[in-house]
Parts: structure tokens; sequence; C-alpha cells
DNA sequence: AAGGTATGTAAGATGTTGCTTAAATACTTA
DNA sequence: TAAGTATTTAAGCAACATCTTACATACCTT
């Protein structure tokens, strides 16, 4: 996962990634793409998309095909599932809290507490 | 979103942010849970949290009570959920294609073709 | 085989990260 | 106010990341 996330920190690389997450596409096309950073920048960006387990290539020729790797972002994506709940699962927490918070002060009141 | 991604692709303070995830945590109790680096390295990690918009502080006398902030992983968590369809939505893909292939072994089957 | 095209690898400059130790800040207690 | 406690800031360093240019590889076409 460590090796995913620090793929995807980068934002020429998440770029990359958005490229390639229909379909293949060559290495020059994707370079293309990025005209501020050399064709060798890009190559070694997708080397570590690859070493990620990010995109599988392929040879077709001369060429090389990337395409994504969905599983790739599985384990990431997990860590962000547990960290992240979510908007739905966030408004119930904040309900729930709060629904804690009112029985907390009933308590208190009844032992004749103050905060 | 890149500064939050870059924070939590260090696993040192993706254990950080676990540990503040459900409630107010002192600095020197998030330090001590690491007793592999220094103080000073922990409260480094614990600014850049708090840069990234991952972590509040709070000063409570002597003390600093670092938790989470979930919001602050709302952008990066929506990049995932973009680029990663989860588990659901793989599953579904799974089965298609196991349902296109036994098509096509019973087409096979039906020709007298073998694999 | 020779030349062209698509791509990767090597080497090196430059900036960034993550750590350490030492010192500073800020609050608390005696 | 002095000493103690919790924490951050500063300075420096080794390791790593990202880019560039130059070169190497491998396939295709003639």
């Amino acid at each position: 996962m460590d090796e995913a996330l620090r793929a995807v920190a980068d934002p020429t690389r998440r770029a990359i990634l958005v490229l390639v997450r229909d379909g293949e596409v060559a290495a020059g096309d994707i370079a293309a793409r990025f005209p501020g950073i050399s064709r060798p920048a890009v190559s070694q960006h997708l080397r570590i998309l690859v070493t990620a387990g990010l995109l599988d290539v392929r040879r077709d020729g001369n060429r090389r095909l990337y395409r994504m790797r969905p599983d790739g972002l599985a384990e990431a994506a997990m860590f962000f599932q547990t960290m992240w709940p979510g908007p739905l699962r966030r408004l119930k927490d904040a309900a729930e809290r709060e629904e804690r918070a009112l029985a907390g002060e009933e308590t208190a009141r009844i032992r004749g507490e103050s905060s």
C-alpha cells in the first residue's frame, strides 16, 4: 500500500492514471499530454506506477501500451474507506454523538453537577 | 488534495491518523507510541498533518491535543472513489466476465471444440 | 542490413524529506 | 520566582525524488 500511496501522491502520476483508466494508451501518447516535462521523465513515472502495481504494460510492436490495473488501488482505497467513512456515515456519527451528549447532560443534571 | 495525499503517503503519519481518529490525544502520548523515533520527529509529522488539514490542534494547559479532522481526507477519498470502482462494482464486472466466458465455453461445446 | 521510430536506461544536478541533537517556548507547580 | 514538564523550533545531515541530457535498446520498414 505504501508504494501505491507514494505513487499516487504525485500529481503527474495521478494525471497519468486518469489517462489510462479507460483503456490502453501508448507511452508516447501519454508523454504528449505532458508538454512541460520530458519523455524520459514520463517514462520514469510510468515505471514507478508499474512497480507500485497500479499499471499494466503490454508490448505492441514498437510501442508499449499502458493501462490501469484497478486492484492496485484496492489496499489504499480501503485505508481511505476506514479513515474517511464518507459523508453519510459522518452524518450518522454526528447524530449519535449528539445523542450521547444530551444523555450525558441529563445524567449530570440528575446528579446535580454543572459543567 | 496534493498535500493530504503526500501526508498520508508516510506510514508513520498514517499510524498517527489512526491514533487520533476517535478522539483527542496529547502530543506526548502520540510520541510514546513510536519508540523508534524521537519526539521532535513526531512533532514534525504532526505539523505536516495539521498543515495538510488532516488534524486539528487544541491547547490544554501544557499539552497540545490533536484529533483528526475527517473532512481533510474528503478530496483525496473522492479521487480514490473515482479511480477505484470499489469491490462491489468489481465483483459485478468479474461476474459478467465469467458469464461471458461460460457462454463462450458453451458455444465451444456445442461446436464440439475443446480448450 | 540500414535507417527510422518508439521507448527505456544511465548519470548527474537540484530540491525535498525525515531524521537527529540542541536550544527555545510556554505553561504549571512549589 | 524558580524549577519542572510538555512541546515545538532550529540546524544540519543522509537518503531519496524528480528532472534533464545523452545514450542504449528493440522493433519496423525498405
